[in-house]
DNA sequence: GACGGAGTGGACAGATCTGTCTACAGGCGG
DNA sequence: CCGCCTGTAGACAGATCTGTCCACTCCGTC
């Protein structure tokens, strides 16, 4: 996942997409809270009634921010999981289904600039005072459930087991965001999980 | 566990506890960055400079209350651990040795003042800008991972089995975070997952 | 050429943030 | 009885926060 976008996000795009790619990199990179309007505008090279023009307040923004990462996040998933099964051999596919899962998480969590999902962070920052951010990262990780689960052969028990999964992926995500050595033990855990799942649900 | 500590905190035991535990109630409530110093001084019932003589900035504040959260809730998880423990038979303890996990998840879920790890929030809320919680969160982590593995025969891989247990427990956390529906989801997920790692390792 | 939509630049309001300061009061050990 | 510690009460500084407002410009369309 190649979280950077620019390079020059003034120079591009109507002013509505250049105060979403900011708000994009500014809440991922250092968070909701942590990003003020001001910066925010100063970094898209907008001025304050344009912005007010096009969001009617910060948590308008921050809505369209995390629909927007959602469809960012979810496409590029989906795609690396797909690409990493295209690899398998057919045998490795019934053995090990959801290797898959695994090997598209390293990329991510080996980005530099990989600083956690966003959807789990502004749960903690600002799930309590803007429940939008609950309800929108529920439906977030039902979609990750479901692209973990069209590894699976669509037996009775596939979600069950992609939710299960799904899990072991969020603890891994979590874990690689206390560091690069939390990063390679997760990394490894969720290898040996996923492993164990596939092996009981045979 | 028990969030809610008080009922009075003004009433009891030194300034420097006071302000203690009211941090911790509003930082575990509320959030690090969503509590101000000011209104935290005024529900411990403490002035300003009598704040800042014992803690040296906020995030002094934060660090510490990092601390103590840290043993209150691992004291906690190991006391949960070993009540559900005690109530398994010989047999069970083979066969599902980290059922005990579920069960001690699943009464700290159901808590109606839960709201996720504070490890994991603060990483989020803070990890960026202040390196120490990262360090700390790592190592409570490593802690619960601790705590999973005692359940377990101490073989040669019993610290592996119990770090992917603890991906799962983490995942739980944060799914449970965005509301009681992915709560009780989360727990069955779990404890699938729990089951399996432990068939997988026999 | 008139009009409306989208933009600029910047002042402003009102709140809240962390942290410092002065001035004072009680208790306790040397 | 004299410092020292711990505490109170509250003003203050300086920064930053979200959001509003005014006066003006540019540009495409009718």
């Amino acid at each position: 996942m190649p979280e950077t976008i620019e390079p020059c996000p003034r120079c591009s795009g109507s002013a509505r997409e250049r105060i979403l790619q900011t708000a994009h990199d500014l809440f991922y990179r250092e968070g909701i809270r942590a990003t003020g309007v001001d910066r925010l505008i100063a970094q898209a090279g907008v001025t304050k009634v344009t912005f007010y023009r096009h969001f009617a307040s910060k948590n308008d923004l921050i809505r369209a921010f995390l629909i927007f990462r959602h469809e960012r996040w979810t496409s590029w998933f989906k795609e690396a999981l797909a690409r990493h099964r295209s690899r398998q051999s057919a045998s490795e596919r019934q053995s090990a289904p959801l290797a898959p899962v695994r090997h598209a998480l390293a990329e991510w969590l080996q980005d530099p600039s990989f600083r956690g999902c966003a959807f789990i962070n502004a749960v903690a920052e600002i799930g309590g005072v803007f429940p939008d951010a609950l309800s929108i990262s529920a439906s977030h990780k039902e979609e990750m459930v479901v692209a973990i689960a069209s590894l699976l052969p669509s037996g009775g028990n596939s979600m069950a087991l992609a939710r299960a999964a799904a899990l072991g992926v969020d603890g891994a995500i979590v874990r690689a965001q206390t560091g690069s050595d939390s990063m390679r033990s997760a990394l490894e855990a969720l290898g040996e999980l996923l492993a164990s799942l596939a092996a009981h649900s045979q």
